[in-house]
DNA sequence: CGAGAATGTTATGTTACAAAACAATATGAC
DNA sequence: GTCATATTGTTTTGTAACATAACATTCTCG
């Protein structure tokens, strides 16, 4: 968010207003967009942070992720699952396959495609990764207050989340 | 785990999770940020079509409403409150004055801030904005299962954030 | 007064993201 | 089998969000 010393960032996360004041003028401490921008840019940020050292992004960890729990799945279709225009994606792709994390190979019955696989050192790699995730991630849980509350966010927001599948 | 009801059948955001751990490589159904990362950008995209015909832009919106409920603060503590770098923040603004809804005003005491207030018909603008924010906001109440989940929903996501100010 | 900080501003660079066009290949109608 | 159409990966291009540096003006305070 804001990682600049001098600058001061006070974020409007207060109790909940119960009544809009001002004409309907909405508080932005009662505004869900905000709130879960403001959130999501804090998570980033502490993932940004905890992935410093291996110099990796949120975009190309989800694409690790995947690959590494479903090789052989084509660029398209990770794109798909991940919301990311393939157009976007070759170049992120070709960052992985640059570092011999992961490679494109040939798909089988179809020559267009390229069905995406980890290297040995993308095997690796996505070990000591994952075990980076789960220090960001029990941070973020320790915040929540435990692995219900957790649940619970993650219940929220698929609620949000399934009236809008692709 | 967050495994209980849902089964989606499409892409990403219903956690295909049984005990599907892969030496420890997280499903991105498990991943917090990944979820509010994509429940932000749900949110958001809502928020735009509303607000198309106003041709308002989430910031715009946020600015607007500050200097309706918070008159005659300045630049610099607006642009610190939203966490936007005040070099950022005049381009914004000049665009709120060039449209007619906010003017900037000589400050009291101190010749080199601005404080900023809504012009006539910016009040006017703040009142159909806050309309449409109100459906907008009822949307995503609904989909949420109600203000009950909302408040659930905003509680959690504070404590994301409450750990983080400055 | 004079050094340093704050404020608004300009300029510039970086990154994410979307849209259009294209070659190669696949698919399906006929 | 042929041909129109769709798909896949790719390149190119444009736009918007975001950060950083530098600057003039003004304030603060020792």
């Amino acid at each position: 968010m804001n990682t600049q010393a001098g600058e001061k960032s006070k974020p409007i996360t207060g109790p909940k207003t119960g009544a809009a004041k001002d004409a309907g003028v909405p508080a932005l401490g009662d505004i869900i967009g905000y709130k879960l921008r403001r959130a999501q840019l804090m998570v980033f940020q502490d993932f940004i942070e905890s992935f410093s050292q291996l110099k990796l992004r949120p975009a190309e960890f989800s694409v690790l992720a995947i690959i590494a729990t479903q090789p052989g799945l084509k660029q398209s279709e990770i794109a798909g699952m991940l919301g990311i225009k393939r157009a976007n994606f070759v170049a992120l792709m070709d960052g992985l396959e640059k570092r011999g994390l992961a490679e494109r190979r040939k798909a089988d019955g179809d020559r267009r495609s390229h069905s995406l696989h980890l290297t040995a050192e993308g095997a690796r790699f996505v070990k000591k990764m994952s075990a980076v995730w789960q220090g960001h991630e029990d941070r973020l849980i320790a915040r929540l207050g435990g692995a219900e509350e957790r649940d619970r966010l993650i219940t929220l927001l698929d609620r949000l989340l399934d009236s809008d599948e692709d």
